[in-house]
DNA sequence: CATAAATTTTAATGACGATTAAAATAATGC
DNA sequence: GCATTATTTTAATCGTCATTAAAATTTATG
């Protein structure tokens, strides 16, 4: 046992339990976006599941960690949407759109619901500043972005930070009003790239 | 007594409860975008008045309402900086700049801060309702106002459902990162409506 | 199949904060 | 100033979930 390589081994155990988790977490950041954090309570993601509230407890110590677990995803799905555009981009405003286009996918699409960040201050101090830490980064990378854009010509000079927070804040505001609507998904993924970057474009 | 003209009156009372209570709306929007709704007790909110929890039930008969007005509150908001812009505009994209920037100024400047609408799905549901009607009011007077700067030619064709909740996306996450510094609040004036109408002009 | 480990349920418990009632204080009208 | 009304406080109470412990069940292993 504790074999690396047959099924049924620790690794293979862990891989469930990870996937059965992230299950949870979706379920989880559907209910949050739907009825809010309050409104949501463990009997409700549970019944999502078809399990008994209970038994969140054998994959996460808390609500709050559930929360926070949440949140940890969401801000993963935002850096590799990050990473993958600055691997693809060939300037500035390329870059932009193409994170805007992978970030939206991301939320939209198979990997979603995407929690939205409405109750970061009721997470545990630590957990609290990491998240917030990794939220800043985020932003910070984004308006990186735009200055590389700024600098090659791709894009006109601007505020960046106030234009990060604009962008930011469209992208961010999606799973509010998205409720998983195929119809929906496939307009936000054709549209939305476009209007976020229409004002950007150096002329 | 109960006259209706002298101070000291049933309308001057009223009148002071409703200032009162009015200063108790924007304490409990400033906790609620800051620590979250579920992170914000009534204990917070009637400290930041000097006030005991129990004495906010003399203005409220519970929490939730205390949501729900905020929530109104901020629809009012939201409608008077339409109707204001309606009335000065020149064309779509001219009313839409000013609605953008009577809209900011009321979030940002002395009427703030004006919560954001996180919990509407904990409200009950006639209160829940019509705050709904009144959002999706508001959502339908902006696109309306897409669709008049389209037909005037201010405006380049677009997807105004889609354009609207990029918009006014970007408008609502504002609360979630602007907390009052006037440094800001004086740069938000400046740029955002710039940023967010920037890319609706017709070329 | 038998045993052990992993997963889920049942059935309490408990904490926290919202809510209430009654009493105290402050403001107003005459 | 006195009586009345408006406002706030003090001191309980009350409900709602989150949380826990122990038991039951399902799944994996040899």
């Amino acid at each position: 046992m504790m074999d690396a390589r047959s099924p049924g081994t620790r690794n293979a155990i862990d891989a469930r339990f990870r996937l059965k988790r992230n299950r949870m977490l979706r379920a989880a950041a559907r209910c949050f976006n739907l009825k809010g954090y309050s409104g949501t309570s463990l009997k409700d993601v549970a019944n999502l599941l078809g399990l008994t509230d209970a038994a969140l407890y054998y994959y996460v110590r808390n609500k709050q960690e559930l929360v926070y677990l949440c949140y940890l995803r969401a801000a993963d799905v935002g850096r590799e949407a990050m990473q993958r555009a600055i691997g693809d981009g060939e300037n500035g405003l390329d870059t932009v759109r193409r994170y805007l286009r992978y970030h939206i996918e991301y939320m939209v699409g198979d990997q979603g619901p995407i929690a939205i960040m409405s109750e970061i201050p009721s997470l545990k101090p630590e957990h609290r500043e990491e998240v917030l830490e990794l939220s800043r980064k985020h932003s910070a990378e984004f308006e990186a972005l735009l200055e590389r854009g700024i600098a090659d010509g791709s894009i006109a000079p601007c505020d960046v930070r106030m234009t990060g927070n604009a962008i930011m804040g469209s992208l961010n505001w999606i799973p509010k009003w998205f409720h998983g609507d195929p119809a929906v998904a496939e307009k936000i993924r054709d549209e939305f790239p476009r209007i976020l970057s229409a004002g950007l474009a150096a002329r």
